[in-house]
DNA sequence: TCTTAAAAGGATAAAAATGTCCGAAATAGA
DNA sequence: TCTATTTCGGACATTTTTATCCTTTTAAGA
């Protein structure tokens, strides 16, 4: 469904919101090893989503990734996956056609655009720190 | 969402589809140029299709590809997405964790349940003749 | 100012997906 | 039986994605 970079960079991304919820900032070696990813990687993703403004970022010693109170407030799933998939996924053909829409529709187009609008819905209404509660709580796991 | 070997093989079935049911067999040279899709990469598309039973061939002068009456009948999307992309995308994790379940879910297992859900019925319950049925009339088109 | 810790960013490597080429096998028809 | 046509299947090439390594930049603290 998603890229393996933008599955890391959401689970990144929830990991960093946990932590900036309680105060902390976190490296990118701790963000790698709380979620189980390559960690040079992992660094690539994260220089993505710093200018996405999706994650802030400080240098040097006790530098690290962590989410403005802004961000926290208004970060949505779905600018995660644009900023590293795209928005293909909800908006591209199920088929792969270039020039499929309503007037002229691929044979799966109107199947697929119940599936491609909840998951849109799903992706723009689902912010980040709702879901990091639901880490805090130990209701919801990053790995394993 | 699928690869796009995944939607070749939609694609070139849908055709084969529609022809099968005007009684025609079709050659590899005729699907790729009635979907738009690079032959020889198509061709080892096909070879899977036929394997999982999806479609059937026939070597030879006058040979190509073609439907039984019993896999017009009985294929849905879902048999040539599994062939093809495996189960992964209705049966995956979203945020690819291989222990996300109902008991130790990821913090998006809810949300994505519901989407994955409905993108499963469809491919179980879509059935390849309807879609086919919808090009004979016009109404739909698998290129451009 | 110097050292150290951290992210940034460029270059490169490995793996997977996508795509091509060519000879082998099968089969219809002359 | 011979030839032409078509799929089959293996090897190879290209592109994209995933992953690593190393140097540079930034900033804190001694």
């Amino acid at each position: 469904m998603f890229s393996k970079a933008c599955e890391y960079g959401i689970r990144a991304t929830l990991h960093i919101a946990r932590q900036s919820q309680g105060g902390h900032r976190v490296s990118l070696k701790d963000i790698a090893g709380a979620i189980d990813s390559p960690v040079a990687f992992t660094a690539k993703i994260l220089q993505q989503l710093v200018h996405a403004n999706v994650i802030h970022s400080l240098k040097g010693p006790h530098g690290g990734f962590e989410m403005t109170p802004h961000q926290l407030h208004n970060v949505r799933l779905s600018h995660i996956v644009s900023a590293i998939d795209g928005d293909q996924i909800y908006r591209g053909c199920g088929l792969g056609l270039k020039a499929c829409n309503e007037l002229k529709p691929c044979p799966l187009h109107d199947q697929f655009k119940d599936v491609r609008d909840k998951l849109q819905l799903m992706l723009e209404t689902t912010s980040v720190s709702e879901l990091a509660a639901g880490l805090t709580e130990g209701l919801t796991f990053l790995k394993q």
